[in-house]
DNA sequence: TGCTGATGATCAGTATACTTGTCAAATACG
DNA sequence: CGTATTTGACAAGTATACTGATCATCAGCA
């Protein structure tokens, strides 16, 4: 009988289920309040400031609707501004506060923490290797979902 | 700087969502409208008739609250009934129905295909050893989450 | 038997994620 | 220059996932 540990779409399920409750564990004891999404959210606009929420998308991996709400949230936590483009009026330009700039700094032991509390029950090289084949996974796939990895182009025009 | 790709929290969720994606591309080709939880939920089911929610939530690895929609959805689709429990007035039955045993034979196909097409970019090998590494990370942090999984105690002791 | 703690199910609330559709602004093209 | 297509943002709707709470029932124990 085929068990559920012989499918690649469950055991992803649940290590990424895992990873998340991890980050969050972490994420509280360091006394912060912020998603997974909204870190990689808030370390890409650190990273690109001025980028517009589409560009934001593509840039880590997530859906255009889906930014829209985290967005919203970082900005109410006064993390991350969002202003009219001067070059497009459809679009917003985002740019991190200084606290968010503040917030990003502190939070980054409990990121590493997380990062390296998820592969615990590895060795390191294993926890290399299994990097490197979810990489060769994700590469082939990934025009495969709604919200591919899209290099962040540097302004050019 | 340290980029996305070498976190492995981001690497999960990115594997995780085009699992999910390809899941529901071969599930709408084969002509049928069924997630992968609810699909995990149904073969669980048939695979262990009569067991209630809180179980299969252990079985399945899902949080009890999640399962509660999930059954509701899959009874609202006629693969699953919902009876009470004869011996514990709080609980449910859960038994999958025959239209639910025969759209589990007929979607197995596009479930195979799926299984596949994610992992398509890797060698069979490749392959083998992700999904070990992926075992073993999630063993040892199995507890870490709200929803650990729990072996289904069959009728022994 | 009465009390206490554990358990099954659900609800309320928050945050992802996705689909589809809309709207306005920008761009491409003839 | 005017139209057609694309694009950025958002709204509505569905489905996971989780936290925390409530409620009824069950089981252990004094």
């Amino acid at each position: 009988m085929r068990n559920l540990n012989d499918k690649p779409g469950h055991l992803a399920r649940r290590f990424q289920q895992i990873a998340v409750a991890v980050f969050h564990a972490e994420m509280e004891q360091a006394g912060f309040d912020l998603t997974p999404v909204q870190y990689a959210a808030l370390a890409a606009i650190a990273a690109h400031p001025g980028m517009d929420q589409a560009t934001l998308a593509g840039t880590i991996a997530y859906d255009r609707t889906t930014i829209t709400g985290v967005v919203d949230r970082l900005t109410q936590k006064g993390l991350v501004a969002r202003n009219p483009s001067p070059r497009d009026r459809r679009a917003h330009q985002l740019s991190i506060t200084d606290a968010g700039e503040k917030t990003l700094d502190q939070i980054e032991p409990a990121v590493q923490a997380a990062q390296q509390a998820m592969m615990a029950g590895l060795t390191a090289a294993e926890g290399k290797e299994l990097m490197r084949l979810m990489r060769k996974a994700i590469a082939a796939g990934n025009e495969l979902s709604r919200a591919p990895l899209r290099e962040a182009v540097s302004a050019r025009s």
